[in-house]
DNA sequence: TAGTGGTCTAGACCACAAA
DNA sequence: TTGTGGTCTAGACCACTAA
């Protein structure tokens, strides 16, 4: 079966490849099952080792493969947890589970940053900064209240239109070009305060998850995002890596 | 300043060639400051460039330098998130605080998976596991209540002695040579219950924070642990990395 | 011993950014 | 146009696993 890569616009090989080996696994192996060696792929589609290991290192990165030095590459048997984004996003984490995401943009203004928020963002005091207010919902119901904060230097010219017409992360990319290189976030139980509830639409005796989002592009924060979301409703679920620093134990 | 690598035991050089750019970085270079391109340092330091970038991809990853296609690499400027685990560990976390870490093996036990906990192990029901209770604390305040489950089969002879006298992510690695691929964390506030506010020593009107871990090996989860977190004195915090799959958008 | 993944080399061309 | 990081090749040797 000797399938060469068809070499589509613009992608890279390692990329392509990726593509080929997720839908192969997923047609036709089953788990545990021990993907051909590097070699052999390099030979059946026409590329050379290296491109072959950028692919399954990527793979592996995502759990979809295990390898084993001396043995193989092997098939990842986990399902219920597979693919979730390392990346927290509300509409794609909704979607997989079915429900229905809305996001609705409460406000939106411009303001200068003061004390507290110029040292969330590391910026100086008195920049620019856009401050907006979501309520998300998933089947209508009130789910999480957001208040983002984002430099105005960074997103010029961005309007509360936008922000309602697409996603902020596909804004982020599509019109911004944003590179994330990673993000921090921080999870807190704290007591429901008046307003929270009356946007969540529930009791304060209910606790609420306080998630602080700090999102990082090329070393600098260029979001600020502070959630509280209904403790009876929402859990969080986040995907880790070790980090590399456990080379150096 | 030709400083060629000196060929320490064991270490591959990519890896070396991480520390010596930790070690310039720290010492003499500044926030968003350029390194030398990649194929200077690949002469300077004698070797090839793949060798290079492995090194970069991994300073990358740990959010340590940010590269710009047609510019450069260079040194990020965040200080206060740097070197966070993106793998949680509450004794290397509180260090970090300056805080003292103190562990306490409250129970020691062997069981066997009753449906529950085999569905979340995703195991046979019936198949041995150990439970362990453990009462962690910073400054010897209690912060965190976890209950861990793990197969027996894949830590035989683990003892609640081993436990008291290490960590437990150090004795994965070190007598079971184990090596996590990641893992995943879900979060939810929840009303604390009678047990857990008793040994956190507190009121139940404090809302705890619920964190569910699933640590996976060879796509294979080999822990799960349950833990209530203080939400009046805990922030968890997490470092995210933007998943591969953001590839096919 | 044979086969696997892990590391490393030397070189090439491409895409992008800045002067 | 020059220099940068991004992708890719062909080949080599090492470390580990299993027969």
């Amino acid at each position: 079966m000797n399938a060469s890569l068809a070499p589509k616009e613009g992608k890279p090989l390692y990329s392509l490849l990726m593509q080929k080996l997720l839908k192969k696994m997923a047609s036709s192996m089953k788990p545990d099952e021990r993907l051909p060696a590097e070699r052999e792929i390099s030979l059946q589609y026409g590329v050379s080792r290296a491109t072959v290991r950028q692919a399954l290192a990527a793979l592996e990165r995502m759990g979809r493969i295990y390898r084993v030095q001396g043995r193989g590459t092997f098939v990842s048997p986990q399902k219920v947890h597979q693919g979730l984004p390392g990346f927290y996003s509300f509409s794609t984490a909704m979607k997989k589970l079915g429900k229905t995401p809305l996001s609705l943009v409460l406000s939106f203004s411009e303001r200068e940053a003061e004390e507290y928020l110029a040292e969330k963002l590391k910026v100086h005091p008195g920049l620019p900064i856009y401050q907006i207010l979501r309520l998300r919902l998933a089947d209508n119901e009130p789910m999480l209240l957001e208040t983002s904060y984002l430099p105005v230097e960074r997103f010029p010219g961005l309007t509360k239109q936008a922000l309602e017409e697409s996603t902020m992360y596909r804004l982020f990319r599509s019109r911004y070009g944003v590179e994330i290189n990673h993000a921090i976030e921080a999870f807190q139980s704290v007591q429901t305060d008046a307003r929270t509830a009356q946007y969540l639409g529930m009791s304060r005796a209910v606790p609420s998850l306080r998630i602080e989002r700090f999102t990082y592009e090329r070393g600098r924060i260029i979001e600020y995002t502070e959630s509280f979301a209904r403790g009876d409703q929402f859990v969080y679920t986040v995907r880790l890596e070790p980090s590399a620093k456990e080379e150096f134990s």
